[in-house]
DNA sequence: ATGTGTAGTAAACGAGCGTTTACTTTTTGG
DNA sequence: CCAAAAAGTAAACGCTCGTTTACTACACAT
């Protein structure tokens, strides 16, 4: 086979985000892919080694993406002026996006949920979890809502991306992804023209 | 031992919450409590027994919870007048001991995580989790609010649930957990002053 | 055509798994 | 007080785990 590499990655992948690591047996991939168990030992060291290449894939990819949308890639030190150039507008498409890329995005829907099912095994998978499903994106938007001139960022960054992490797991259990979809779309709107309104009260304020 | 059967169950669901149930072995049980294997069976006939007691002591909790505050125990064929009498600072006030339920209440917050890393391994395991923590209580609060005669209950519901639902993760990572649960305080508060204001305006049109 | 590295297989390794067995200690009720 | 039940132990069972080994099939540059 040529792409064997990738498709254990990948296969290790989707088996992982089911069970999570500890259940998914070396057996169990290699089957999955019609392989011997010693093929796999071929391209890999060890199961840890898929594991964690499977983690620098995820880090590549964010990091490229990052890049494409050259948005700053460390919320923290940032200046809210760095994100002036953004609307609400670009904040609730940018949103949909992110919505679309964490549930239907082979990779990145199957990484979330792997990241879910090991969150609590040690320090490093619970800080991963953070900083890409929860706490991280809250204080991202937090940040580009106090750009944006808006009076309580925490509050209405805390709505709106909880109103989406939520959706998340609704997804997951829905037998109706598209309407899952759909109502992620109709709520990021909702509170997008919610956020448009106060915007506008605070800039008759102090203009 | 005297209580062995209970510290089995407690330390078991502990070690779950942490590891999920294929990575801890009885072996790690009786270890963490001092015992050896062969005493957990005379308490358990299997480890599987052991995580279906958790299961329905998990069960018996919440119909419990349900007596006591003798609110409607199936929220989908009920009429929103089965909610007639509670108020929005009800349903702040019974949100905020949600929360603090399902974070500090030992058995009930190690039930959530373990319900986390559960949820994809089966559809039953996927089916209390949406009962338990996502569509579940989203649909109870649709409802709780739709009876108050707000116009866009699925909305609503998804902001108030939503943040709950995204503080829970938030204050699993944080280490200044009480930060995380006034946070959350704060957060309901705030809503429920918002769809206070939504509730006068809306009585105000149609009295 | 052939030598060489690459990708594959089947089988075996020791360790750890859930569970059972044979046995000992502790608790308890008449 | 003492038999019987309950609660505990240590060791072994068969099985599966991740990994290694010895060997085979094949692509391909010289």
């Amino acid at each position: 086979m040529r792409n064997t590499k990738e498709q254990i990655l990948l296969t290790a992948l989707e088996l992982f985000a089911r069970e999570g690591f500890d259940a998914v047996s070396v057996r169990d991939i290699a089957a999955a892919l019609g392989l011997s168990k010693g093929a796999l030992y071929r391209h890999y060291q060890s199961k840890r080694e898929i594991f964690e290449s499977i983690l620098r894939r995820m880090e590549r990819r964010d990091a490229q993406q990052a890049r494409d949308r050259d948005l700053p890639e460390e919320t923290a030190e940032q200046t809210p002026a760095a994100y002036q150039g953004a609307s609400l507008d670009d904040i609730a498409a940018f949103s949909k996006d992110m919505f679309r890329y964490w549930t239907e995005d082979p990779f990145a829907s199957r990484f979330r949920r792997l990241l879910t099912l090991e969150q609590f095994r040690n320090a490093e998978m619970g800080a991963l979890y953070q900083q890409y499903l929860a706490a991280g994106p809250l204080e991202y938007l937090r940040d580009l809502f106090s750009a944006q001139g808006l009076a309580r960022p925490q509050e209405e960054a805390a709505l709106f991306y909880g109103q989406m992490f939520l959706l998340y797991s609704v997804y997951d259990g829905s037998e109706n992804r598209q309407a899952a979809t759909e109502l992620a779309d109709r709520l990021i709107d909702g509170l997008r023209d919610r956020l448009q309104r106060l915007q506008n009260e605070e800039r008759r304020k102090e203009p």
